[in-house]
DNA sequence: TGTACATCAGTGAACGCGCGTTCACTGATGTAC
DNA sequence: TGTACATCAGTGAACGCGCGTTCACTGATGTAC
């Protein structure tokens, strides 16, 4: 049955957000069309009226990944009762939470995604590259000082971050202490002088 | 037909060596049993004889992979010519470089195979749980200084070189500028006071 | 505003395909005598 | 040392299964008059 314009819209963009919460949780290879479709409440033959194909969904999925997870850096941004510092710091502590190791569902898609991504071909790494720039961009609001050392020092935080939440997420179900022990040694050692 | 113990052992490494490498290179769940034994010049009906389940092999894989890229870190520390600093150095430089973004299957586990191994199961879990504490164990033998203060130094350095290698390869295809800049930044970033 | 009809979002069966795993078979190995 | 035979590593066809994609069909939507 035909579904209104407004209907049909909402359904295309829950199939992009079921898609983008399945991918990370699962990797782009873990997750079939018909688990996604399912879990936005259709069936999976309808998918190819909304997209071209699998990857051509797992790209739009990725890009809107990238969004949500840069928004709430928006609110810490405009935060300037804070100093630079403490706001910096809180975007680590939150990036290297628990709670962020595990709900990769919700949380950046370079740290859930990026392996998979390099071997998904030259569209998918344009994706990627954007949100990663873009992330730079956004991170680099929060520093002080002049503009290319800010850029280096951001990408020395943001690539420690991803690491580290990458190697927290591999050893915590065999080894949980040392799980913690990678995120709290990040979090205590990731900004310069850190206030106490 | 039968074949000698020698040679059966022998076909036994060289599957386990074919699925480190090709595993690194595509993904785990990227690469079959079949492309697998036929890297290493058999059939796929053989496997079982060796290996309980394809998960049983992936993780023989991994630890595999783990131990080819301590070994030449051993050269390394034993140098005793360079400084710590520029042995240091060294390791970052040789992490960090095109060369190990560009062909994963030689390289480090971690930054290939983490995401899929944090999906993968607690036994997957463990082996990398394993092979992430001996790599830290031997960073830290370069570092000079108090121990619990290596170990932390090591976590952060470890954790860099991850997230920006796994950021490298992700941007390569869709920017290169920019998976260069992130090496190259992290490059000179990374090793505390590094000489001229 | 009311009617007739073309459109097209969504359904679900069907497709070809590659996957991990099993199994009857082969024949060289290695052992018992 | 020779001989007879049990073992078992490796082969390749076959299995059930889930995948991405296609397609004939349905019926509400939205438009032409």
């Amino acid at each position: 049955m035909k579904v209104s314009k407004a209907q049909a819209a909402q359904n295309r963009a829950g199939i992009v957000e079921a898609a983008a919460r399945l991918y990370r949780e699962k990797g782009l290879s873990g997750v079939g069309v018909a688990e996604i479709t399912r879990d936005a409440g259709l069936t999976h033959g309808g998918l190819y009226r909304h997209f071209e194909s699998k990857d051509a969904l797992a790209r739009e999925a990725c890009l809107r990944a990238f969004e949500w997870t840069i928004t709430p850096l928006d609110g810490l941004e405009q935060d300037s009762d804070a100093s630079s510092t403490a706001r910096l710091q809180a975007m680590v502590d939150s990036y290297l939470s628990a709670s962020h190791r595990d709900h990769p569902g919700e949380g950046c898609p370079a740290a859930a995604l990026a392996a998979d991504a390099a071997r998904a071909g030259p569209e998918m790494s344009d994706v990627f590259a954007q949100g990663v720039e873009r992330n730079i961009q956004r991170f680099m609001r929060v520093l002080e000082g002049e503009s290319s050392e800010k850029r280096a020092q951001t990408m020395v935080i943001l690539s420690s971050m991803v690491g580290a939440l990458v190697l927290a997420r591999a050893t915590a179900a065999g080894n949980p202490a040392l799980s913690e022990e990678i995120l709290q040694t990040l979090r205590e050692r990731l900004v310069p002088s850190a206030p106490a």
